[in-house]
DNA sequence: ATGCTAATGCAAACGCATTTGCAATAATAT
DNA sequence: ATATTATTGCAAATGCGTTTGCATTAGCAT
């Protein structure tokens, strides 16, 4: 059966803090504050397994590559800051559907990565 | 001085012909339609001269991983059909400028990537 | 408290895209 | 035509994210 390890349960707790799809350094360095002796490797595990559960989703981003976010809040489009480097979750959708397509083409889903500044590095 | 190659000709006609973002295994694998010798390492080099040169540009996909498209031709988007796994540019934006940013974020650009299935498929 | 074994830490190994060293080749100036 | 040297082909090497083998550790059922 699976276990509750204190490392698994402080990389859930990593993402429940920053609430923003995070890379692979940041749960590794964020999760060492709260586990020390985190390793790269149980990470790598660890996130294998929570996106297994669903409780995490791979994402691919042309910048930043692997991301994971939690799943779970719905469509949404990931916003880079050019200046502190972060991702974030805007919640909702600006693309144009109808639009989308010019014809013969079959539009069934999309990903939209948008960049520019945050709040707290626009000040 | 920069001299004319066959296989730089080769990997130019190719874009041409083509007339679509390219993974470098298919620039490799039409080139060598062109120029049988073709090597890889000849076609990392010349791409990444056309790049210097403002004639291609790298572009990162999310599913397709890197790929290079012939620059000029203006603000797109991406299309990527999970059929014949083939990219393609669509022409025009169709994404609402105004209604992308959540208070608080500037956002300088954009990328949007579509998913779907390409007319040559769909028939 | 004890035993079983899933999970960890560590380091080595991996996959894959990309790059490099070098001798041979071919484009250009003369 | 000849000399010069940018460019090629080949194979080995690189970088980097991710995975794996293995001895040790620590959950959890008993």
């Amino acid at each position: 059966m699976r276990r509750k390890t204190t490392q698994r349960m402080a990389i859930e707790r990593v993402f429940r803090q920053h609430d923003r799809p995070l890379v692979v350094v940041e749960i590794l360095t964020y999760g060492r504050k709260l586990v020390k002796s985190l390793n790269q490797a149980t990470v790598y595990r660890n996130l294998k397994l929570l996106v297994d559960d669903g409780w995490l989703k791979r994402v691919t981003h042309p910048s930043l590559g692997t991301l994971y976010e939690r799943t779970g809040m719905g469509h949404h489009h990931l916003f880079h800051c050019r200046a502190c480097n972060r991702a974030f979750e805007l919640p909702g959708c600006a693309l144009k559907e109808d639009e989308i397509a010019p014809d013969g083409f079959v539009v069934e889903d999309h990903e939209v990565f948008l960049f520019g500044v945050c709040p707290s590095c626009l000040r």
